[in-house]
DNA sequence: CTTTAGGCCTGACGGC
DNA sequence: TGCCGTCAGGCCTAAA
């Protein structure tokens, strides 16, 4: 499942891969994923538009153009595979981008593919891929593969104030862009007075995002906090020291390539092998790496929390 | 204001 | 073997 560390590889994958394209397509093979997407202004953001740049905000991924950019959420099974066919490959294939290099010569406005009612399946894409082999271009194709459908997708006009959106403007810090210690502070001041525990605190993603469950765990346990701990409780000094754990965690697991997402490029869709060392999320029962304790594992807001009870205090 | 429950969705998995 | 309940979890809304 992807959280922060596994959507910054994607966007780094993603501007590798499509550096120098402008989009020819955007096929919808549903009209909703979480909710309905708005497909004319998603076409509009895209079609027939160079793309600038692929940046990550919080777990969207924002593809600018400029004509707009398209704000993609991946939920919580949602993939996005670079393919060479422009007809879905996996099940569960929503939506369907398609990226020629800005040298090619195609004529991009075909309308097969600004067809509207975002439904007809495979005609649309099928139709342009013809074209490619007119004009020497190698058309490129970004499935999005979402079996849940719990991501999103939406799409804005060229400036358009993304903080602004309402996707976005609530949303706390980016961990990493920011230095420990200002992470530390923030989150003190934020903490004061809140009664709920310390680790949905920090999930809450207008606290500071990035912060998924899993994260969450693996960062308290490396900085020794009890992840029930009421977050007021929590004294600045450990603020400090999980602040610097959180991005101790981050860092490492963007550095290892994400858990499962370093082979999202290849089209069997394979899943890399986990490279962050949990050290305790989904050990339950299993010896601490430190004291060799049994894990234990409880529920917060419904979500699976470990910690080790002779660490963490 | 903060906090919590429930809904969304489908594949995987365990129990019977 | 196959059916069914439960779980997974980011993000939203409603409501306490």
């Amino acid at each position: 499942m992807p959280e922060l560390p596994e959507v910054e590889c994607l966007a780094r994958a993603v501007r590798e891969e499509t550096h120098g394209c402008r989009f020819t397509g955007v096929n919808f093979l549903r009209p909703d994923l979480r909710e309905p997407m708005p497909i004319d202004a998603i076409r509009s953001a895209l079609v027939g538009a160079n793309l600038r740049s692929v940046r990550r905000r919080s777990k969207y991924l924002l593809i600018e153009t400029d004509r707009g950019t398209a704000i993609l959420h991946l939920g919580m099974s949602g993939q996005l595979l670079s393919m060479d066919s422009p007809d879905p490959v996996k099940p569960h294939t929503h939506v369907i981008f398609e990226l020629r290099r800005k040298d090619s010569s195609a004529a991009p406005q075909n309308d097969g593919l600004t067809q509207n009612d975002g439904l007809t399946q495979n005609d649309g894409l099928a139709q342009d891929a013809g074209l490619a082999q007119n004009d020497g271009g190698n058309p490129k194709y970004l499935h999005f593969v979402d079996p849940r459908r719990f991501g999103r997708l939406t799409a804005v006009p060229a400036g358009t104030d993304l903080s602004a959106h309402p996707w976005l403007s609530e949303l706390g810090p980016e961990p990493l862009e920011i230095t420990a210690d200002a992470l530390a502070e923030h989150l003190w001041r934020k903490s004061r007075g809140r009664k709920a525990a310390v680790k949905p605190f920090i999930m809450d993603g207008a606290v500071v995002v990035g912060v998924g469950n899993i994260y969450a765990s693996e960062s308290l346990y490396l900085a020794g906090i009890r992840p029930g701990r009421a977050a007021g409780r929590v004294t600045r000094q450990e603020y400090r020291i999980l602040a610097n754990a959180i991005q101790t965690v981050l860092g490492a697991a963007i550095e290892a390539g994400g858990t499962s997402f370093r082979d999202y490029l290849h089209s069997d869709g394979s899943e890399g092998s986990y490279a962050l060392q949990l050290n305790v999320y989904g050990r339950s029962g299993e010896a601490c790496r430190k004291c060799l304790s049994p894990v234990r594992e409880t529920r917060h807001l419904n979500r699976a929390t470990y910690f080790c009870g002779t660490c963490q205090k």
